[in-house]
DNA sequence: GCCAACGTTGGC
DNA sequence: GCCAACGTTGGC
C-alpha cells in the first residue's frame, strides 16, 4: 500500500540560503532547525513529499519553488559541530534531539507566489504561513491549499 | 528600524 | 509549575 505524497511549506531566508542555492545543489540537508514544532513536522515527512520552499525576510516574501523529500529522519549533524551556529551542548549522537531530511531540487517557479497574492487566495485556517504573527519555519499544507498554489503557479491551462 | 507574536529560560 | 524577562522571527 502507498500513501498519497503530502505538502508542506519551508522558510528560509534567501541570505542564509535561496532557491537558486537549491537549484545550483540539487541535494540539501535542511539543517539548522531548532523549533521543536517544525522539528516534529520535520520527523513526519517521508520520501516523495513535497515542499513549497518559501523565501521569507525579503521583499516580497513568496513561495518561489518546490523540493521533494529525498531521505527521510535525517539526525541534524550541526547539532554536534561545536563550530556551527546550530551546534546544541545538550545533544549526543547516542541521544540525538534533532532530526530534519534530505531535500531534492524539484522546482523554480516562474513567477514567485507573494505572500500578498496568498492572503488574497487563503484565509489563515487554510494557509498558516498567511496567518499573522506565524515564526514557525516548517509546517504542513494541505491537498487542497497545494492544488491550489500549484494551479495558480502554473496558469488556468495546467 | 519597529514591533507583534511567541518560544525559551530561569528564578522562585 | 508559574510567569516575567528575554531573545528571535519576520512582516511591515
Amino acid at each position: 500500500m502507498t500513501t498519497e505524497p503530502r505538502y508542506w511549506l519551508t522558510k528560509s531566508e534567501p541570505s542564509d540560503y535561496s532557491i537558486d542555492e537549491m537549484q545550483r545543489d540539487r541535494v540539501e540537508i535542511w539543517d539548522g532547525v531548532r523549533n521543536y514544532q517544525a522539528r516534529n513536522f520535520l520527523r513526519e515527512m517521508r520520501c516523495g513529499d513535497l515542499a513549497f520552499f518559501y523565501h521569507s525576510n525579503v521583499k516580497p516574501p513568496a513561495i518561489v519553488g518546490l523540493m521533494r523529500v529525498a531521505e527521510e529522519n535525517i539526525v541534524d549533524p550541526t547539532q554536534f559541530d561545536k563550530a556551527d551556529k546550530h551546534y546544541d551542548p545538550k545533544a549526543t549522537p547516542e541521544k540525538p534531539r534533532w532530526q530534519t531530511v534530505r531535500f531534492e531540487f524539484a522546482e523554480k517557479f516562474a513567477q514567485p507566489l507573494t505572500l500578498d497574492r496568498l492572503k488574497e487566495m487563503f484565509a489563515p485556517e487554510e494557509l498558516l504561513v498567511v496567518k499573522r504573527g506565524n515564526r514557525l519555519s516548517v509546517m504542513p499544507v494541505s491537498a487542497e491549499a497545494a492544488a491550489k498554489i500549484l494551479q495558480e503557479v502554473r496558469g488556468e491551462a495546467g
